[in-house]
DNA sequence: TTGTGTGAACTTGTTCACAGCA
DNA sequence: TGCTGTGAACAAGTTCACACAA
C-alpha cells in the first residue's frame, strides 16, 4: 500500500478526468435506450436530461472524447454509443471471474446488466466444496484450489470479490498473484494491492450510513423550522475549546 | 426534478462537506474494529492506514467535526467511534424497507452490515404475489399492495429499491407518496423525486465499466512501453480540429 | 436560429507544511 | 518531542456564458 507512486499512474487517464469517466456509462446508458427506440438524434439538453446531469456538464464531458455533435442540430446517437463503447473498452469481451458465491454473489451471476456491456462471467468461485459443481445462473461453481488455473485459462484481468471481509484480502491476493488487474469489492473491507492494480468498491452500508447523515440533517431542519431561530445550525467547532458544548459526557476512561 | 432550487438543500450539510461525509464511514468501520480489539488510542497516521486514505486528508476530515484528538498523543478510540456515529446520526434507529426481493433483494436482506449499524430491516416487499409471505432472512415478504401502510406502521424514511429497472420509478414515486425521503437505488436507471429527497444508486455494471476503462488503458500502456516513445500520450484535443485523428470511420447513416 | 464546444470564473476537494498544544 | 489542527497552495470538478459552426 504504502508505495512511494501515486495509485493510479495518472489522475486523468489519457486526458479524460475521472468524473467523466464515471458518467460515461450513465450516458451510454441513455444512448442505448435511445438507439432501441431508434431515435436518430439527441441534443445535450435532452440526453442530459435522460442521464441525469446538467447539460453543461454533459457537454464538457464530450468535449474530452473529442468533436462528436453537430451544432445546431445534436449527436448522432449510434455514433456515440460506439465512441463512448470504445473510449470505455466495451467493444472487447471482458471475462470475469466471481469469486464468493453467497447471496451476493449468486445475485450478481444472475445479474443481467453485464452480458449486455461486454462482459461474460467466466467462472464463479466459492471455498465451500459443497458448492462445488452447482450451477448458479447456469454456471457451475468452480473451487478455489483452482482458482489460479481458473484465471490463467480463461484470460482473466477482472475480479468481482463478493466474499466475506475476512476472506477478501486473501482472495485479492491470489487473484492478483495470477494476474487479475482490476478488482471489484464487494467485501467491507479495505484492500491492499500493489501498484497497477485497480479497486473499487460497494459498499451497500456505506451508502445506507450516507443517507442516514442527510436524514439526520433534515430532521434537524425541521425541528428549527418549527422553533428555534437560524442560529441553530452552529458549526461544532464554535465549542471548540469549550468545556463541553454539545458533546455528551461519553469520554471514556 | 427541474424544479428551481439546487437538488440538496446545501452543498455543505451542516458545514460538514459531502466528500468528508463519505469518508466517516470508512473511519468508523476502521475505529470499531480497533474498538473491537481494545485498543485505546490511535494516531491519525494508523487509522487513516486501517481506513486506506492518507493522514492528512483524514486530519482535516475530523476538524470539521472538531477537535477530538489529544497532539502528541493521537485520538481516543471509543469517543471518535461515538462521535462519528452520533454525526451520522446511527445512535439511533433507522427502519428500512427493500422493495424487489429477487436475488439482489434477498442478498441485501441477508446482509450483516446493515444490522450492526443501527439499520434495521423493517419489511421486505415484492410485486410477486407467489412471494407473499414467504420468509427471507427471517422476514415474511409482503405484497406491494400494502406498501404505503407498512411505510407508515413502521415510520420508515428510508427505502432500497432492488427492482427491475421498469417498476423502479414507480415504486420510487411511491415510496416518496409514503413519506420516504432517502432512496437507495440498485435498479439501473435514474430516478426523478422531489426536492428534499436524497437518492443514492448503487450499480454493479456501472462499476465494471469504469474498471474495464482503466483496464484498456493499462493494456494500451503496456503496447507502448514495448515499442513507442512518450509522445503516445497526447491529448484527443491535439487532433480537435484535424480531418480524423484516430477516430475510426463509423459515422453512421 | 439553434445547440455545440470551450475559455474563464468559481466551487469543492486534496495536499503541504508547520505552528502550537500536550 | 510528537502528533494534532489548520491556514495556505494547489488540483480537480462544475458552472457560466458566449463565440461560432451548421
Amino acid at each position: 500500500m504504502a508505495t512511494g507512486r501515486t495509485h493510479r499512474p495518472a489522475t486523468r487517464s489519457r486526458g479524460i478526468p475521472e468524473a467523466t469517466v464515471a458518467r460515461l456509462p450513465l450516458y451510454l446508458r441513455a444512448l442505448t435506450a435511445l438507439s432501441e427506440r431508434s431515435v436518430p438524434t439527441v441534443s445535450s439538453e435532452e440526453l442530459a436530461a435522460a442521464a441525469g446531469v446538467n447539460s453543461a456538464k454533459l457537454r464538457k464531458d464530450f468535449s474530452y472524447l473529442g468533436s462528436y455533435g453537430t451544432r445546431g442540430v445534436g449527436y448522432d446517437v449510434e455514433y456515440l454509443v460506439y465512441q463512448i463503447s470504445r473510449e470505455l473498452g466495451l467493444t472487447q469481451d471482458w471475462p470475469v471471474v466471481i469469486v464468493g458465491i453467497g447471496n451476493l454473489g449468486a445475485a450478481l451471476a444472475n445479474y443481467g446488466g453485464f452480458a449486455s456491456r461486454g462482459f461474460r462471467v467466466a467462472a464463479l468461485i466459492d471455498a465451500d466444496p459443497a458448492m462445488a459443481g452447482k450451477p448458479v445462473a447456469g454456471i457451475p461453481v468452480q473451487h478455489t484450489d483452482d482458482l489460479e488455473k481458473i484465471i490463467d485459462e480463461n484470460g482473466v484481468s477482472i475480479g468481482v470479490i463478493a466474499t466475506p471481509a475476512g476472506a477478501a484480502q486473501q482472495v485479492c491476493d491470489r487473484l492478483v498473484a495470477a494476474g487479475v488487474t482490476s478488482i471489484l469489492n464487494f467485501a467491507p473491507t479495505v484492500l491492499s494491492v500493489p501498484d497497477g492494480v485497480d479497486v473499487r468498491k460497494v459498499d451497500l452500508s456505506i451508502e445506507l450510513q450516507i443517507l442516514a447523515f442527510h436524514e439526520q440533517r433534515k430532521a434537524g431542519e425541521e425541528a428549527e423550522a418549527a422553533g428555534e431561530s437560524e442560529a441553530v445550525i452552529q458549526t461544532p467547532k464554535e465549542s471548540g475549546k469549550g468545556p463541553d458544548g454539545d458533546v455528551p459526557a461519553v469520554m471514556p476512561a
